[in-house]
Order: C-alpha cells, then sequence, then structure tokens
DNA sequence: ATGACCGACATGTGATCACAAACGAGCCGG
DNA sequence: CCGGCTCGTTTGTGATCACATGTCGGTCAT
C-alpha cells in the first residue's frame, strides 16, 4: 500500500525542492533591503508581504520578526512594520561597527589569499565600473557588497561575517539614498588598494584601506 | 461624550501593561539562554514552550525564531529547535568578537565614566563573590554580565552594544558548562584592573584588562 | 539475538479565523 | 475655514486546525 511513501521528495536532495515559506520570504526581503531596493522609512504590511510572494499572513510574519531581530526592519509601538530610518549618531556606530569588523575580517583573509581569489576580486570591482556607468545604485551596492564578501569569506569566520552581513542590512535603505545622490564616481578609489595590499601581503596596509574604503562612503552620509 | 477617548491608555506610560505574548516568551527564553540556564543541545519544542508561558504555538514560535536569527537557537534541518553546541572554531571566533567589540565599548565608556559608575561597578563586583561562595553558576554568569554591561552601558552606543549581546547570548549554554566545571575562584582579577584603569584614565590599560578578561574565561572552554 | 520494517505518536508548518487596536477619511460644530 | 469627533476599514495578534514529516517504539523475519 505505502511503498511509495518511502521516497516522499522524488526531487533531487541538493537545493531543497520546496524551501519553507518563511525561509523564501525572509530571503526576498532581505536582499531586497540590503540592496538598498526599499527605501528608508517605507511601510510594509503583513498581508501585502503574504500576497507578494503568495503565501498567508503566517510566513510573512516570521520573516518580519526575523528581520527585525537583525535590525534590518523596525516594529512601531503599534506593530506596524518598516524600515528604519537612522538617525546620525547610528550610521556612525554602525560605520564604526564596519570597521571594526571588515578590518579583522580583511586581516583574517590575508594570509589564505591566493591569486584565485585576487583574480576574482579583480573581475567583480571591473563589473563595478559597469553598473556606475548605468547608473544602477542597487546595482552597484550589491556589487560593492560581493567585492567585500568574496574577500571575506576566506577568513573562514563565518560568525564573524554573519555580524558584518547584519550590520550591511542595517545600512541599506539608508545607503541607497547615498547612492542615489552621488551618481558620478570611478571605480572605488580604495578597492584598489585592498587588491594591491592583498598581493604584496601588506597587512597594515590591508587594515588600513578596508577601514578607509568603509568609512569614506558612510562619511558623507551623515546629514 | 467621549472626552475620555483622548487618553486611550490610562495606565502609566513605563512598563507596557501587557506585554505581547511572543515578546515575554522571547524574553523569559533568552535570559535564560544568556545566563547559561539551559545545557547546550538540549532540545525545546514549540508545544512545550507555549505551555510553559501559557500561549499558543503561535507565540512560541515567533519568539524561537528570533532568537534563531540572533544565533541563541539552532534549527536542525527538520525544524526541530535546540541549544547549539559550539564547536572549538565557533568559540574562538566568538571569543575574538567578544574581544573587539567590548575593548571598543570600553574605550567609548572611559571618557564618560564618572566616580557614580566607578561605584556601582564595585558594588557589582563584590556581589559577585557572594555568588561565587555559593556555588551558583547562573548567578555568576548574569552578575558578571552586569557588570560589563553597566560599564558599556556608558559608551552611548546601543547598536554596539546589542551585538555585544548577540554575542554573549551565544555563548550562554557553552558558559554554563564552563563555570560549572571550575567551581573555586576567587572574584575576577580583571575586573579590579578594569575600575583601577577606569579610575586613572587610562586607556591602553583599559583595553588590555578588558580583552584579558574576555579572553581568560573563554580560553579554557576549547575543549 | 539482530536488523529492517512499520505504524503510532510527536512535532513543525502554514492557512484561516475572531478579535482588538489603530489609522484615516468624512462629518459636524464652531 | 478649521479642529475635533466618529465610524468604517485596515492591520497586527494569537488561537486553532489540517496536514506533512520526522522520530521512536515495537514487531517480525532471519
Amino acid at each position: 500500500m505505502s511503498v511509495m511513501l518511502l521516497t516522499p521528495r522524488p526531487e533531487s536532495p541538493r537545493s531543497d525542492p520546496t524551501p519553507a515559506a518563511h525561509d523564501r520570504v525572509y530571503r526576498g526581503l532581505r536582499t531586497r533591503i540590503m540592496h538598498g531596493a526599499i527605501a528608508p522609512g517605507q511601510a510594509l504590511t503583513l498581508r501585502g508581504i503574504g500576497a507578494e510572494f503568495g503565501v498567508s499572513m503566517t510566513p510573512a510574519r516570521e520573516a518580519v520578526r526575523r528581520l527585525v531581530a537583525e535590525g534590518a526592519l523596525q516594529l512601531s509601538s503599534s506593530g506596524r512594520v518598516s524600515t528604519p530610518e537612522l538617525t546620525n549618531e547610528r550610521i556612525e556606530e554602525l560605520a564604526a561597527l564596519r570597521a571594526l569588523l571588515e578590518v579583522e575580517l580583511a586581516s583574517r583573509a590575508l594570509p589564505r589569499a591566493h591569486m584565485a581569489l585576487i583574480d576574482r576580486l579583480q573581475t567583480i570591482n571591473a563589473s563595478i565600473g559597469e553598473v556606475i556607468e548605468a547608473h544602477d545604485a542597487v546595482g552597484y551596492i550589491r556589487t560593492n557588497l560581493e567585492f567585500h564578501r568574496t574577500l571575506y569569506l576566506r577568513a573562514q569566520a563565518p560568525a564573524m561575517l554573519a555580524m558584518a552581513e547584519t550590520v550591511w542590512l542595517q545600512l541599506g535603505p539608508t545607503m541607497r539614498k547615498l547612492y542615489g545622490r552621488l551618481q558620478r564616481r570611478e571605480t572605488p578609489h580604495f578597492h584598489k588598494l585592498i587588491i594591491a595590499a592583498l598581493k604584496a601581503g601588506d597587512e597594515p596596509g590591508l587594515r588600513l584601506a578596508v577601514r578607509s574604503d568603509v568609512t569614506q562612503g558612510l562619511r558623507m552620509l551623515t546629514t
């Protein structure tokens, strides 16, 4: 009778066939927020989110709770959901956190950085130029983060990387406002310094370059 | 007729009269985990949590999701909830994070540290001796964290403090195992160094003392 | 005695519902 | 013309339910 019950999931084991609904919603919202696709102060509704992802309120609520826990979303006293509008003090704090965490991550990645990694970084850096040409703010943020993440992945420090990503998440909506403002810009200077320091195995130089790259953009964000 | 409608909340604005159920559950579980009241690897069930707090599964699930997002709980592939058993690599990483964040927090608190703060720290430090006498592991962790939090609150850096607390949360169950092991111990030496550095306004000394205090305990945790 | 199978129970997931609170637009009095 | 009230609608919250899946026990064949 129930012989078929032994293979309840005929799909391939890799790439979970049906990711949990709340996880799909979480990931969808997360990347949007981190890439700056949502403006600060934007209001969201659970029913709206659910409708957008084709699920009911329950998974939408779970995804929102998770994002609130990570500081990516804000809850008003009445439970309304919105992307946070950051104060200057908070922006400075988050910039300091980025500096702390990412300098450490880069430093740990340095001894593990092979030529293949540097090549990939240069490729990513080149594509940053393209998105700048296209005036694609979201694409710029996404590619920039990809550059940093690619480097930090070599640090073999998942907890630290997760914390750095949490900070990125909190800065997402605000970064959109920043990069929407200053349109013209060449491919980031400090990225080249980072790559040069990696090639030279120059740890102090790498720390300084990362710190500068992180600080530079955020400094002009404080109104 | 409806003049009273302008004061929809006759209660005092502080201490929300009926905190949301999911928040009560979240806070309850959170402090338990952070204080090391739950052993690593301990399994939990949504229905069990709900029953314990007198709520249904829904708020229990939200609280759990939030704690999972903060790394305080772990989800097995099938969705089962448990406190994580940390690997040595992860413990070292979290210790490094504590060092990074807390040194920075202490450094920021230093210029704001008045005599009243130092007095409070000394009072807390004294009570640490008592809980050590009583062989109260949970009390020790709680009081120790109170010492650190009291200092870091002066840093006026809420985002950074929140990150530090997240790290504490992840280390909670594992710390229980540690402090359960080594029973006898005098009131922590490095706390006295921290207080001395605060009195002297000695920033390098403070940074070193905090780093030592954070590192010391965690070092003997790596199996 | 040992191992695989199978079935009952436990558990997480997501949808739906009832309810309370909050928001907002319209209305009324000034 | 303006300000405050009011009521309908929107929205979040929590309980409950049906269902799929996982887990653990016993059972039976070898």
